[in-house]
DNA sequence: TTATTTTGTTAGTATAATCTAACTTGTTAG
DNA sequence: CTAACAAGTTAGATTATACTAACAAAATAA
């Protein structure tokens, strides 16, 4: 059996080994708010169940079955939100506390109901993939706004990673996934960029906000 | 804060206590399947915090505090159990372990959602009330089966306790809520009960079925 | 290349929730 | 009424998850 606990180590590792392969214990410590020792010990206990790689002060890596583990904590976690908003109404900036606990309830069930009801959606509210029953995550190839050039016209898909806040700017700005933006110009100094989409000709958004919108090119 | 396991326990000594007003440690022990020991030191606990009136070698209360925080649990876990059957298709048979799960999220807004798109129902999928965000149980003046006469008709309003054996034979019988009864014969012997009901004309239920079955007279 | 800082590890402590063993109190059957 | 049994309690051990303090290794800066 697996803790609550457990699962949550294992959530952060994969979240933070997703695009370099692997991790630190003082990243982890640092994304969950607990100190390195406590971290430390938790991967080798994660070791010891064939979840982590753990080598003295080497990075940490998942192991197959850990990565499998991870996503599906993440499926589950990512079909809550999509149900949380498509079938009970709330807005995408007010599930994602609701999601980190659901995402621990222990029924194959609930789930694949869940799933059924929503109709297999690919997708969770904020664009990010939710991986199969078999733990696999089909990935995208978005990128981030930040790397676009003046000219190009994008389809916003994903945010990553998203906060509360700043999906609650982006409701501000009426930014939603789906929306069409055309990039007019990037400001070398802050590398901000001025955007038009839908009835606005001209909305600066912060390097800070472009780093983290993932986009699909159209031209 | 009151932890999940705390939870459990007062939610324990709640239905323990529902009819006698008290509980000894050793129901406690028996009904959670943990040792007395155990079970008497989160007495003393549960005492400090203000839930439990604890005194040695007496049985146990609730404070009205404990009441309604056990009272408020279990609202979430009818609630649940009412959304399952109601908006996600699950049979009243299934629900009750999902529940047990879901009732300790912590999310005001998430329950709240679930009762507004309910309809804010006043009992669950097995007929026993849902206390209201309060923490009070409006409570019916339902009957037993097995203390009515010949001659009686009555209407099936809840199972109490309800087991998934028990509500998956009543499912074979067809025997749902709501459901009219005539009471056409009882046997002095072993209290077994001969009823009518719908296109069934002499079903006979066991003292073991009629001891849980509750029942509002019509006549 | 050495000194300093950051990161990782070890050792020992704390708290929550469980257990077993042993003892005490209360209840019940002769 | 007392002996035996059941229920309640106390004491001490165990496991999971956290912490701090101190030390070791690795990375970085001078």
């Amino acid at each position: 059996m697996i803790s609550q606990t457990e699962e949550n180590y294992l959530k952060a590792l994969y979240n933070l080994t997703y695009l370099k392969g692997e991790a630190t214990v003082n990243e982890i410590s640092k994304r969950l708010d607990i100190k390195m020792p406590t971290v430390n010990s938790m991967m080798k206990k994660l070791s010891e169940k064939g979840f982590v790689h753990y080598e003295s002060y080497k990075p940490l890596k998942l192991t197959e079955e850990g990565k499998k583990e991870a996503a599906l904590i993440i499926r589950k976690h990512r079909l809550t939100e999509m149900y949380l908003v498509e079938k009970m109404g709330f807005a995408w900036d007010e599930v994602h506390q609701i999601a980190e606990q659901i995402e621990h309830i222990h029924s194959p069930e609930f789930f694949t109901k869940m799933d059924q009801l929503l109709g297999y959606p690919t997708v969770d509210p904020h664009g990010s993939p939710i991986p199969d029953h078999n733990g696999v995550m089909r990935s995208e190839n978005y990128i981030f706004l930040d790397t676009c050039k003046i000219g190009n016209v994008v389809t916003l898909m994903a945010v990553q990673p998203s906060s509360k806040e700043l999906l609650q700017y982006l409701n501000s700005k009426n930014l939603e996934l789906g929306t069409t933006l055309t990039i007019h110009a990037i400001e070398p100094f802050d590398r901000s960029i001025t955007v038009s989409y839908d009835s606005r000709s001209a909305e600066v958004l912060s390097s800070k906000v472009t780093a983290t919108l993932l986009v699909r090119p159209i031209s």
